[in-house]
DNA sequence: CTATAAATTATCATAAAGTGATAACTTAGT
DNA sequence: ACTAAGTTATCACTTTATGATAATTTATAG
């Protein structure tokens, strides 16, 4: 292994299912002797990445709070988009989940989350859980205006042709409409409900969603709510832009 | 610059007062060849630890988002503390902040903070900023416990030997007392009171304070803060033990 | 307090990877 | 199509990582 992505491995080991891992279990699942395990693990910790725990365990480092902190008080994404939500959550007339989230590689993660407070159904997504590309209206608002080559790179996994040919008809679809609506894509009962937010000068791809039950979702409601995402969604782009002209 | 300090030097150039680097501010920042940033920046993007932004622009990428939530879904003290801390806000009856800090190399960093809705005053103290080890009771409380070796190298930051002898008969009286009450030291007007949170088979040092306006602390609510402070921070150590005997 | 095992660090010859000057290539804007 | 800025590729040269082993420290039990 070489490079950044030595330590990153090793990073990546760490889950919520297994947040625990001793020097000797990290030796076997890499293959590698532990005297190289123990002089990595002191870089990382050294750097705050990583803790000791007792017994040889360690866990992740405070580094990762400091530096989500960094990414509250900084992301463009974050600074303008979590305080729209934040009224968006506060109109909102029917349980259901918000979210902004963004390309982040070959997936798609929520940067920012916020739900009524009457939520009785939970939604996949939640602020730091990546998702995949090809599913929802979340995503699909993001695929909607990436430019044709890495839009390509994403259609590579898509299950066949037929997939993919729908799925850029529905993205076209999206760009003229300006919106997008999923049902159970992601989620059994729910409804995702989406608009692309881009700007392209700061390389960020994005949308913001609604996520509500099916069950809640008349045809009226539908409306209103796609009609707030998308002047949200331009509100927010304008913000973006003002952000890059003034930074 | 070697290892994984290579890395996280670069990651630590971005700050809120600098959220964009470009490749070659940073050459000249580390005084290094722009080939080998260009470099560096691919392998930290790959990972998603930096993203490209426009105009050579670099930013913090959505990797600390991600491993932010881990933090959150497995880090003991966050598990276990974020509820007990909600809950202590809730019984609040003056505007206050409640966090939960621990021990961060040689600074101490909050890990989970709750503030009353209707704060009217700021404290410093917020998730994710380091803070110094030395002043303010959320520290205090933390270096009562600190094996002395780990508090020797901490005391070589003290000003002079009238400071550190001063600091240790105050540590001594936490381990008595079994919290700390500190005002001023960290911001003007406001009082600080902790209680010392301890685990060593998770290697965990930690306290659970309260950020109050010293106008509104009177001896009897102060009576009742360090009170409830003590209780929960020992009812938070049992939670831990019960953790790291089930884990 | 000592004995024992486990965990961690140090050592060092070898192999591998990073470095950086340069050139080649892309991309965006005029 | 031209230009300039940004980015990637190349490669000889160093420097660093590697990993088997030994030495040391730490924890635990007797």
């Amino acid at each position: 292994m070489r490079g950044f992505k030595r330590y990153s491995t090793i990073l990546r080991l760490f889950s919520p299912q297994r947040p625990n891992w001793t020097v000797s279990e990290i030796s076997q699942a890499l293959d590698t002797p532990s005297s190289s395990i123990y002089r990595t693990m002191r870089e990382l910790s050294e750097e705050g990445f990583v803790e000791a725990s007792a017994d040889a365990h360690y866990r992740l480092g405070s580094a990762f709070i400091e530096f989500d902190r960094m990414m509250r008080k900084t992301d463009p994404l974050v600074l303008k988009g979590a305080p729209l939500l934040q009224s968006l959550i506060e109109q909102a007339e029917l349980p259901c989940v918000c979210v902004l989230a963004r390309l982040y590689g070959d997936r798609v993660i929520c940067a920012v989350d916020e739900k009524t407070g009457n939520t009785a159904f939970s939604s996949s997504y939640e602020r730091g859980l990546p998702m995949p590309v090809l599913y929802g209206a979340t995503s699909k608002a993001i695929l909607a205006h990436l430019p044709k080559r890495r839009l390509d790179a994403m259609l590579s996994d898509a299950p066949d042709d037929a997939a993919r040919s729908a799925l850029l008809s529905q993205l076209k679809e999206i760009r003229r409409t300006g919106y997008c609506v999923t049902r159970g894509e992601v989620d059994a009962q729910l409804v995702g409900l989406a608009a692309p937010v881009v700007n392209k000068d700061l390389a960020i791809w994005a949308s913001v969603s609604m996520i509500v039950n099916s069950s809640d979702l008349t045809e009226e409601i539908e409306a209103r709510i796609t009609l707030t995402l998308v002047t949200l969604s331009q509100f927010l782009a304008q913000k973006l832009t003002a952000y890059s002209a003034g930074a």
